[in-house]
DNA sequence: GCCCAGGAGAAGG
DNA sequence: CCTTCTCATGGG
């Protein structure tokens, strides 16, 4: 990755460890220097924080891999750059102390605004799965069935227009288990209006509740996959996806029973409200990696 | 052998 | 509406 790149101000809150680590994406991998090597949008990038007194953040963001009008065009938009989570921040910690402690153990999380199709193939292979089998799982349907990219050995995601052409059985040597007929069903009900449907619900006119009711009509798409998909990639920021880990922290933190997701996800609706997916990156992060020690 | 992993779908109350 | 069982696969 040595031609192009793109260096600018970077944020006071982003950190490509927890960027690239608190579960929102999974094809990335961390370089010796500390950079991060992954794939998004079809396309391999390297990602890069420095020291730069140029900026007044002190701090520069290179991404390594995009011309200067593609960074415009996508990759500002993908990494959020025009988002304020300083604010977002100040926000959620005027609620209470527990999201307080959360917010700033968690400084430098940015949501990432991921490619919709990319994002429904990742959060289907996710259910009930754990990450570095989701990860070998979406490396395999890249190398066996995506787009080859400039780098050997790190092809794109699929389209649904490849996968909706494969019937359960072609995708075994990917080792998906029974998530093999979703993936193969999704594809073809995305198809059926090339994918219209889909990426219009990013649109800002386009409601939670409507995307959400899309999602799950989707196969395998239930409530907590299709929260991520339009938490990571619809920006609906109101969505609050509710797993194993965050049922976890809401118990140790809030005192909720495990079992109440209602009471959990109308609890964060009223508390954070818009910020819910946020909330929910802090408290997800907070938990899988300070677990017993603090909590 | 067991249990678990960022759950969903189907069946039976 | 709710609860419970099953669904591949691999690692601990």
């Amino acid at each position: 990755m040595n031609e192009k790149s793109v260096t600018c101000r970077c944020p006071d809150e982003f950190d490509v460890d927890l960027i690239f680590d608190c579960g929102q994406c999974f094809r990335y991998i961390k370089n010796d220097d500390g950079s991060y090597t992954g794939i998004a949008n079809g396309k391999v990038i390297r990602v890069r924080t420095d020291e730069d007194e140029r900026f007044d953040t002190g701090r520069a963001l290179t991404v390594c891999g995009v011309s200067e009008e593609e960074f415009e065009s996508v990759w500002k938009n993908y990494f959020d750059l025009e988002t304020d989570y300083g604010k977002i921040m100040e926000r959620l910690c005027e609620r209470d102390s527990v999201i307080e402690k959360a917010v700033k153990y968690g400084k430098g999380i940015r949501l990432l605004r991921q490619d919709p199709w990319e994002t429904v193939l990742s959060f289907i292979v996710s259910q009930n799965n754990n990450i570095p089998r989701i990860t070998g799982c979406l490396n395999s349907l890249a190398e066996n069935f995506g787009e080859k990219t400039e780098y050997e050995g790190m092809n794109a995601l699929p389209s649904f227009e490849t996968l909706s052409e494969l019937e359960e059985s072609d995708l075994s040597v990917c080792r998906l288990g029974y998530r093999a007929k979703y993936i193969t069903e999704t594809a073809k009900a995305v198809s059926k209006d090339g994918g219209d449907i889909l990426y219009s619900l990013a649109s800002p006119s386009v409601t939670t509740e409507e995307a959400l009711s899309y999602l799950q009509s989707l196969s395998g798409v239930g409530p907590k996959v299709a929260n991520c998909i339009a938490l990571f990639s619809l920006n609906k920021t109101d969505c609050f996806p509710v797993d194993v880990w965050v049922k976890r922290v809401m118990n140790r933190l809030y005192g909720f029973d495990e079992k109440d997701v209602r009471g959990i996800k109308s609890f964060a609706a009223e508390t954070f409200g818009r910020y819910g997916g946020i909330a929910q990156q802090y408290l997800f992060y907070y938990m899988r990696y300070v677990k017993g020690s603090d909590v």
